[in-house]
DNA sequence: ACATCTGTATACTGACAAGTATAGGACTTA
DNA sequence: TAAGTCCTATACTTGTCAGTATACAGATGT
């Protein structure tokens, strides 16, 4: 290694291309950064620009405009998530043991960078596109969810009740979770995403003996 | 009654004053609706005030500036749900009642506009000193909820764990009601409330044999 | 009648930040 | 070494609002 012999112009470009890449990506974790601590409308591309040690005009060269980067990492986010989801769902094990599993792995992501995003970013920050796109990326993670969750009710792991109602209720609590998480603070990912799942499956009262309401 | 006979200009000076107040209460209620549709980087003063049917320098005399209107509805909606905290932590029944009886009402607020408000706006949207006095009134809320916790888990009604995980669990599942209720689509908000509540007091599992974890 | 206070409008200032026009340096390829 | 392409910077335009200076109308109190 060492030499980097070069003949044909095609390894070259594919380079090139994935030097673009890591670039794009490299603007879209500094602007994720700012966007968490900070929201959409308080961080100027100007600040972005120059955390990177660039000025403005290169974000322009890599995206189309703000907006554009917003969305990028509102997607990122979604998309591990759903990925997460995709992944527990097609395995195997009861509806409970499949949504634990799918819970954990939607907490963690949740004190992430790009998962923070999702939770941190409203609606009308978005584009008139961006925010179908954001919406329609939503409803398919929640689906899954339902899924599950409905998985769980026809197996009899899980009680049964609205499970439409039940997933916005435990996606709640995961998608707070970006928003009092402090990477800083006592509590891995793990330990947080363990303690906030455990409390959703096992509801509050100590053991068994619950009554009340059918 | 319609001879409005005044002698005193007391009773005028008072009546002047209470008019002030409702107009300035309008002036949030109007706020609140932008703010929770659009954002408040995204909602013009000019908005608000042509709603109203007035032009901006009137906002202005009624208020310091557009942070002082937001930091307005994010407290009052904060003031409703500690007034609720506080009046069900110090009644009678176990923890598990009262704290059942809490999170349906802080539920039922996070559907209002003011409720809604709070779960919307994020710290960095509240000038310095609002920020610390938001945060303020927050931390004393979840202290409620976390002592009557506490209550529970001490008498036997909850299960033991880390009351502060469990609180934000618990409250961060209320408080994204306010990002996904819709007050035309189905369900009051006490149909909402009782669903949430549900599944956070019963957990997941269907009756009793919950083993895994002590 | 006169001085004042309250509420409102018209028309402006000032700041900030998104986005762009333009140029030039560096690397690629021939 | 020349043509073309990619990347980056300087310096600008532009739109949008928050906030304000000023004036005026009507009610209040003397």
């Amino acid at each position: 290694m060492g030499s980097t012999a070069r003949q044909s112009p095609w390894r070259k470009a594919e380079e090139r291309e994935r030097e673009r890449g890591a670039k794009r990506e490299a603007v879209l974790h500094a602007a994720v950064q700012f966007f968490n601590e900070r929201g959409f409308h308080a961080t100027s591309l100007d600040d972005v620009a120059t955390s990177l040690n660039v000025t403005k005009p290169t974000i322009y060269h890599y995206f189309a405009n703000k907006d554009e980067i917003l969305f990028e990492c509102v997607r990122l986010g979604l998309e591990s998530i759903r990925q997460a989801a995709e992944t527990v769902e097609s395995r195997g094990g009861s509806g409970l043991e499949r949504l634990t599993a799918l819970m954990r792995d939607y907490a963690v992501i949740m004190t992430k960078d790009f998962g923070m995003c999702v939770t941190r970013t409203a609606d009308h920050e978005l584009s008139i596109e961006g925010r179908a796109k954001f919406r329609a990326l939503k409803r398919e993670i929640d689906l899954i969810v339902r899924r599950v969750v409905e998985v769980g009710m026809a197996d009899g792991s899980i009680g049964h009740g609205n499970a439409r109602m039940m997933t916005f209720t435990l996606t709640g609590a995961l998608n707070w979770i970006a928003r009092w998480y402090d990477p800083d603070g006592s509590g891995t990912p793990e330990e947080v995403a363990d303690a906030c799942v455990a409390t959703l499956v096992n509801g509050l009262a100590p053991r068994a003996s619950r009554k009340k309401k059918a």
